[in-house]
DNA sequence: GTCTATACTGGGATAGAC
DNA sequence: GTCTATCCCAGTATAGAC
């Protein structure tokens, strides 16, 4: 009886994973304010009135998309802690940006764009959010630095991400990714220059 | 008689900077998609509906805004141009960013911000407009570079530009105006470090 | 040349059928 | 638990009064 029920519970919530991950896809595309109900619900092949089963309202599947994109960065930094040198770890970050150089171009950083977008909002619902995803990958990026006995991690972090959101934002604007390259090889030197105080 | 039809003409071009001067201001607030005319002709202290008669689309205020930002970096650049050393004026000029932080930390850089929005879009109106702005600001800073005599003013410029974009996305993603001064101050140095190729 | 009243559309949200 | 039909509002744009 209890197994009866399992499975269109398991399709309920496959449902509601594939429309998590279709938001996360097409407000990073798109941006939260163009995006329609029924563009999330095409993307996901799910009737579109159906959606608020699953969703109340449509500020709800922006915090899933957001959270799809914290998973995402967890299971990132989870691969880059198998790295034994924190330095190898920053570095096979950056890689990662510069890989997806012509997503960056097209669409910019998914967290990012969405911070810029959010923080536009005047009501206090959701415009704090996205800026908390930056800020674990701060943290994580300024726990790196601390393990390399660097002084004021926390600073090089925001360096770091910074120069990140930065050569996303600018490859975007001019449709460059080439931009991404060129920056992200600066930040890469920069990272060998780093030499913990005497 | 044409100098009678004077005044009304003057009136006329008047309510059109005002709804331009406040376009710029409320779209960089707000964003493009969150305002409405109402908000623009509101903080423009011009009657709603007759808005149209000075801009026939909303696309055209956006544009207007855009063209607004790109006078005030000729005036910026105009000033700049009374130093004689192109160092300095590239200092001076991350020294404007950096007083500018407050702003920065709540809305973000305004033509940063509204290249994100527009490059949302699918429509192949003005989503890169904003980016030509950009662009701009990107040659002028390749040119003194160069005029300092360093290889690849272009990448340099970039570099400085990313450096700005970084900041202020992450100042306003977290809403913290301090790090524009640890970033401004970290691009100063490094403005120092440079010296032309032997 | 200036402004008002209003038409029209897109899209978020809901009630309720199956 | 799934989906359809529909309501309703916000907001752009226009027609036309003054």
């Amino acid at each position: 009886m209890t197994d009866s029920a399992a499975k269109p519970r398991a399709r309920a919530s496959e449902k509601r994973r594939r429309l998590t991950a279709a938001a996360a896809r097409v407000l990073h595309e798109q941006g939260v304010e163009r995006t329609t109900l029924a563009d999330i619900a095409r993307a996901a092949d799910v009737p579109v009135g159906n959606v608020y089963y699953y969703f109340k309202t449509k500020d709800e599947l922006v915090r899933a998309a957001l959270s799809e994109h914290s998973a995402h960065l967890d299971e990132l930094t989870g691969e880059l802690a198998r790295l034994p040198d924190p330095r190898d770890r920053l570095k096979a970050l950056i890689n990662t940006w510069v890989d997806q150089r012509e997503t960056a171009a097209r669409h910019g950083c998914p967290t990012g764009t969405l911070a810029v977008e959010l923080d536009k909002r005047a009501d206090g619902t959701l415009d704090m959010e996205a800026g908390a995803v930056l800020r674990r990958l701060l943290d994580w990026a300024a726990g790196q630095f601390r393990e390399l006995g660097l002084s004021a991690p926390d600073d090089l972090a925001v360096t770091l991400i910074s120069g990140y959101q930065g050569m996303s934002l600018l490859a975007n604007a001019l449709r460059d990714p080439e931009i991404m390259t060129r920056e992200g090889a600066r930040l890469l030197s920069w990272l060998d220059s780093l030499e913990p105080a005497a």
